[in-house]
DNA sequence: GTAAGAGCTAAAGTTCACTTTAAGTCAAGG
DNA sequence: CCTTGACTTAAAGTGAACTTTAGCTCTTAC
């Protein structure tokens, strides 16, 4: 009862190239038929759930391999395995959640209050405050005094 | 008064090669010296502020050229011509957050109740409701029923 | 006036995350 | 048995967003 690659893209939404390119990542893993095809354990879907969403908070394959190696090896993970992974990655979303809503409110102050061609306005001079602080996109970031 | 390319470098915190680039896509635009070299309006500052807010919100650089041809051709655009490019971002950013704290929720109500490996789990089946939904990433933005 | 450092261009290179291609092999229904 | 569609590989290609390189020229401080 285990499924083809094509099973597989099917139910995970994607190319049948990216289950491959994914395999050749050392991120999933599959058994081979006699014949050479592959063929997956139900669990990969759940594996790959994990790796999308390990995408979307930002997280680049490679940061996934490293953080699915701390799984056990060789054994089916536990719900406990998959929680541990779940929590590590809370700091980062809590951090990408806090920059969206500080981008949307800035925004929003600035189309409020029209400010964007004065002095003290954080948008309209972002660069001074930006100037002073390492590379990376950093006006957006800045704390509020 | 003008900004050289390393001046105007500096104060953004990105790369004079990021510069041009950013010229040759025609996002920004520089003056000439006599000899050549580029020369920035002050303006350009708040210009690539804008920019690199639209890149943290997933906008490409077409979609945000594209949003800048909006702008008032060949004269410094107002306050009001900032806040209407401001506004258009909103409902995107919108989603974007929203789409991050359901992911995070999900995350948390899975690591409280240990249920991923349980039938019902939306983290542990998130196929069966992907298939049945187009390309992209599907299972996370799943409306809650 | 000159040296050093900043800037110029065009073209090629880089990284990420895949996809496409080419040439062939496997598996399953009729 | 055989056809058809799904699968195999390795290698090259893609697109986004830049960076690097090479070989020059410009600007500025002394």
């Amino acid at each position: 009862m285990d499924l083809s690659i094509g099973e597989v893209a099917d139910r995970a939404g994607l190319a049948p190239s990216a289950l491959r390119f994914y395999e050749k990542e050392g991120l999933i893993h599959s058994d081979r038929t006699e014949g050479g095809q592959r063929r997956y354990h139900r669990d990969v879907l759940r594996l790959i759930a994990f790796i999308r969403a390990a995408q979307r908070v930002g997280l680049t394959l490679d940061d996934i391999r490293d953080a699915l190696r701390t799984l056990p090896e060789r054994k089916v993970p536990t719900a406990a395995d998959w929680a541990r992974l779940s929590k590590s990655w809370r700091p980062l979303l809590d951090r990408r959640i806090e920059e969206m809503q500080r981008l949307r409110d800035r925004l929003d102050s600035c189309i409020g209050c029209g400010c964007l061609s004065l002095k003290t306005c954080a948008l309209s001079n972002p660069q001074d405050v930006a100037a002073s602080q390492g590379p990376g996109a950093r006006w957006l970031i800045v704390d509020d005094d």
